[in-house]
DNA sequence: AAACAGCGTTTCATTATACGAAACACTAAA
DNA sequence: TTTAGTGTTTCGTATAATGAAACGCTGTTT
């Protein structure tokens, strides 16, 4: 906080504390871990109060992200112009398939999750709209790799593996830049990724690209779900199924530019 | 712009420019728009952009919302708390009711749409996550009205209503206090109000009230589709299909702090 | 009861940062 | 080439952000 120099770099410094992990935060807390004087996030905190940016918990008496916030994420034209068109979609796959179904894009390098229809089955995974995840660990971001304009692809996958960035969640990441290549191949001649427990043990997932007219890759869509749950022969099924879905949703899309 | 003080004011300001009406803004439009100096509003602009909460649109070369606040929109506990556990039950009742439903709160004296589940018909209501509508002139307004503590609701009505922040949508639009206080009393006798084209010609709604524990009214739920496919017989179902959501949502919730 | 400890909130002199006029660098049209 | 319209950078000035300390709570401890 102390290094930032703009207001507005430190607004929304503070704002990135709330997250799902820890959603309130009292002023001397926050103060403490920004590293900032008291009273100075408490002047931010009650300013933000002040535009329902943020909004006090009255149970707790600590603030937590607010109503204003909420309001704007769903003006983003990502959400509005993209979501509203895609979910219906996602729905029916999800209806189909009977497990959860993810859209996302990439971002950052990173698997940026956009929409997803949770599986009407007890046991799904958790995942949180807004949020992100490795690409060179899941399905989805594999896709998304995959896809990419060779040039663009081997900058990407490079910064991605480059220096102690790669982590190992299981025993199937994989973090070797051969390896990835001869995945990215692979899936980009089969049509489709999967990741097998590769970022979280007893969870697979499948996907497929999203294309635009002009044969660029704007998105994935996948289906994941418990490993017992996903049989070989399941999965050519599920593949189908998503590739149907990718299509319609590329119809509806036309033209898009993220 | 020039009348506000803090940064954090000054930012969210320019935030509030962007709408899905004008979604895309330059600098020296923007710096007009608000009264501010070019410089001022170009720094502002580009530090929103460094933070992805502003993201300059290739095409047109302009600024618009970026993912970031997509992202912390998605934290809001509302959504995250809210949204997802009442969003499978809105699927249930719109699947039923084949017509667009949605899930409002009160906020500043108005109705704020919180979540929607589209009509599966062609012809359906065009609305907006995230946005606000008047709440004397709409049935999800009139419930929250109606079910709001004797005290609340006085004040809240007479500020509604007083000086000429009443506006006729319709020749339907309810503008007199005493018109309006006789129907919240009728409604909240028969446990859902119906909004005949009051808000927009051609436009019916009917909703009822979602209680917490304590017998609060935390939001509302309602149908909404064109006049020619609400016939009277059907609007008693309707009702009926909307009062077994607003229970299972009341189950899910349990008690919920907005 | 009185003293304490832990909060959030307010104050105020100091200083760092936001401000705006003007200059600059582009681009596209005249 | 000139012109008019952008977005961007500069820099002296003015203003708003800063942090130590004090304040006023609340609940707990002695």
């Amino acid at each position: 906080m102390q290094k930032l120099k703009s207001s507005v770099d430190k607004t929304f410094a503070l704002l990135e504390y709330f997250t799902p992990q820890k959603p309130e935060w009292g002023v001397t807390e926050l103060a403490t871990a920004v590293g900032s004087n008291k009273s100075t996030v408490y002047r931010f905190l009650a300013d933000l109060c002040k535009l329902d940016i943020l909004c006090k918990n009255p149970q707790s008496d600590k603030y937590q992200l607010g109503l204003k916030l909420f309001e704007l994420g769903s003006r983003v034209s990502l959400k509005s112009a993209f979501v509203e068109k895609t979910h219906p979609e996602l729905q029916s796959v999800a209806k189909d398939i009977t497990e959860t179904v993810h859209i996302a894009v990439l971002k950052n390098q990173q698997v940026f999750y956009v929409d997803k229809v949770e599986s009407p089955q007890g046991l799904k995974i958790s995942s949180q709209i807004g949020s992100y995840n490795p690409a060179y660990a899941t399905a989805l971001g594999k896709i998304l790799l995959a896809y990419l304009p060779e040039s663009q692809q081997r900058i990407t996958t490079q910064t991605i593996l480059s220096e102690g960035k790669v982590k190992s969640y299981t025993k199937n990441t994989i973090t070797k830049s051969r390896k990835l290549q001869a995945e990215l191949a692979k899936i980009k001649a089969q049509g489709f990724a999967i990741d097998r427990e590769e970022y979280e043990l007893g969870l697979i997932c499948v996907a497929v690209p999203i294309l635009n007219q002009d044969g660029m890759v704007i998105a994935s869509l996948s289906a994941s779900g418990p490993a017992n749950r996903f049989e070989e022969k399941k999965v050519t099924r599920y593949v189908a199924t998503l590739k149907k879905g990718a299509d319609a949703i590329q119809n509806k899309i036309g033209f898009f530019k993220p």
